[in-house]
DNA sequence: GCCGTTTTCGGCCCGACTGTTTTCAGTCG
């Protein structure tokens, strides 16, 4: 609001700096704010501290209520629409009076723009388009979705004879994930042509821009695509900047700027302009005075600060991965035996499967019934003694009624290995009913792993609304092993919050969810949720040896 | 509005591309 109304950019940069901080913190505000510490927050200074206090107090602010008052809640919309800024919108509205997209829409048609200041008819047709795409896109797309499109144009782009390196940059390098576009990094001596070659591969529908060293391009997908093209010798710095995050990027400029030294897509220079030579990304950081920070963490959270005093964690992969939990069979709602779900974990090179089938009133997911447990237990005791390299764990994924208790009986849930108590109806939750339900839930002597935490769908729909703090605390004081469930539409627990888990001593269970032979590889989408949430192998559970694994799960099981 | 081995006042990350403009503002990442 304070954009739209031609605010100070500075002053309007405090307010999204404070934003940010505010969300990223663990720390309750209320008490904060209770306390006055909130303006020893960087980045919270004693104004920000007032007006943070008044919406903590009152619900909103003296200050926001003036902004809104001052702007019609249409023109939030413009703000989504690509070329558009806060100054052009800012004119349509005191010039034309447009306050919403389709007044927008039809001045447009009428020709009404062409008599502002700085618009004409390019501007018009370009506003034109990107209603266009407002409509037609959402523009985020899961990085699933997005992936293998990317890793296509990197391969096209590698076989042209004037492409010397090709990666894919951005956010898809940094295993965000939801991402917005598709960014590729190529180093070339005849840029002109490359782009040229790129503007013209059939994936492309439609080309959005183009210059010397950038050009965008949208795939037939409707996911945008940025080429941009540097010399040979540019290559590590240019990654580094087109990884970004944008706030990564920032705090690695402020601090070159502390230094003395200039960071830009091209180069490290020092105070006389001079290049500083660097062949990869590590000498860039060690040059700043860093460790190699891993692209999953350039999130501008906290990771310059552990790679300036060498505290970066040592991040899990794929390889650590011993055995997995939480996947379905054709008991409930899987469409692989159990003999055949073994099989496929074998071939992956894990040694243990924890299987857990719906629970009785999934009646969706076709919950099993008591009879069907005693045959299921029985299968898996004739497998495993088939199988002795192999364990397969006894479990079941329980239901969280809206009580908080579990849908079987003590006896019942008692015959399993583990069991892993998940929500999956009756969404509709205040914050402390959500919160209630899972502690009561985890404070089940039963409840070894609390399945998906927040039930969110990416971009699907939003989790029940749960206090993630008071979540994991009470996992740490009830024993309890949080999800991380690794299908690429969930990746719940969020990584944001894996941190947090991790300094409390909270295990993570990177858990596949899988339904199918084939998502077994959930789990790379697993890994980088949990990269980006800065685990290492000792934090997540199943990197532990298969015999570990018993016996925790022996110890653990029962009333404490 | 925030911040300080450059400072309590004067800065605040840096560059590409577009369109409208005769040298640059706006937008984007």
């Amino acid at each position: 609001m304070m954009e739209l109304l031609g605010e100070n950019p500075f002053k309007v940069n405090a307010y999204y700096t404070a934003a940010r901080t505010v969300e990223l913190l663990k720390e309750d505000l209320g008490e904060l704010a209770g306390e006055d510490q909130l303006r020893h927050i960087k980045g919270i200074g004693s104004s920000l501290a007032k007006q943070i206090g008044e919406i903590l107090h009152t619900g909103t602010s003296q200050f926001y209520q003036e902004l809104r008052a001052k702007i019609p809640y249409g023109l939030f919309a413009l703000t989504r629409i690509s070329g558009l800024g806060p100054k052009k919108i800012s004119l349509l509205h005191k010039q034309l009076g447009i306050s919403d997209v389709d007044r927008l829409e039809e001045a447009c048609r009428k020709n009404k723009l062409l008599e502002l200041p700085g618009f004409g008819a390019k501007t018009q047709e370009n506003i034109l388009k990107g209603i266009a795409g407002l409509r037609k896109y959402t523009g985020q797309h899961l990085f699933v979705n997005v992936w293998g499109l990317a890793e296509n144009l990197e391969k096209e782009l590698k076989k042209h004879p004037h492409v010397r390196d090709a990666l894919l940059a951005g956010s898809l390098r940094r295993r965000k994930e939801v991402v917005k576009d598709i960014d590729i990094l190529v180093s070339s001596d005849n840029p002109e042509e490359v782009a040229e070659y790129f503007a013209g591969l059939p994936q492309v529908e439609t080309v959005v821009g183009s210059g010397p060293t950038k050009t965008s391009v949208v795939l037939h997908q409707g996911i945008q695509a940025d080429l941009r093209i540097v010399e040979q010798g540019e290559f590590p710095y240019a990654l580094h900047h087109f990884t970004g995050s944008q706030e990564h990027n920032i705090a690695m400029r402020h601090r070159a700027k502390k230094m003395g030294l200039k960071m830009n897509e091209y180069g490290l220079f020092d105070a006389q302009g001079k290049k500083i030579m660097c062949q990869s990304e590590k000498e860039i950081f060690r040059t700043l005075g860093l460790d190699n920070i891993p692209p999953e963490l350039r999130e501008n959270m906290g990771e310059i600060e552990a790679a300036e005093q060498g505290k970066l964690p040592c991040l899990v992969e794929l390889k650590d991965i011993k055995g997995v939990f939480h996947i379905h069979t054709v008991y409930s709602d899987g469409t692989a035996s159990i003999r055949e779900m073994v099989e496929e974990t074998r071939r992956r090179g894990w040694n243990y499967l924890g299987i857990s089938d719906h629970s009785q009133s999934a009646f969706y997911a076709n919950g099993l019934k008591v009879e069907q447990i005693n045959k299921q237990l029985a299968e898996i005791d004739r497998l495993n003694e088939e199988n002795p390299d192999f364990t397969i764990f006894k479990g079941i994924e329980a239901d969280i009624r809206k009580d908080g208790s579990l849908d079987y009986p003590d006896e019942i849930l008692a015959q399993f290995d583990f069991v892993i108590a998940s929500i999956h109806s009756g969404f509709k939750m205040t914050e402390e009913e959500a919160t209630e339900r899972l502690i009561k839930a985890m404070q089940n002597p039963y409840t070894t792993m609390l399945g998906h935490p927040t039930g969110r769908i990416l971009l699907g729909r939003e989790g029940y609304p749960v206090s993630m703090k008071a979540m994991i605390e009470a996992a740490r004081d009830c024993h309890v092993i949080i999800e991380l469930n690794a299908s690429p539409y969930r990746l719940d627990l969020d990584w944001r919050w894996c941190r947090y888990a991790k300094e409390l001593g909270v295990k993570i269970a990177l858990n596949p969810d899988a339904h199918h032979l084939a998502e077994f590889d959930h789990m790379e989408a697993g890994i980088g949720a949990a990269r980006k949430g800065w685990l290492e192998a000792f934090d997540v559970f199943n990197t532990r040896p298969r015999e570990q694994v018993k016996d925790y799960l022996r110890l653990r099981k029962g009333p404490k």
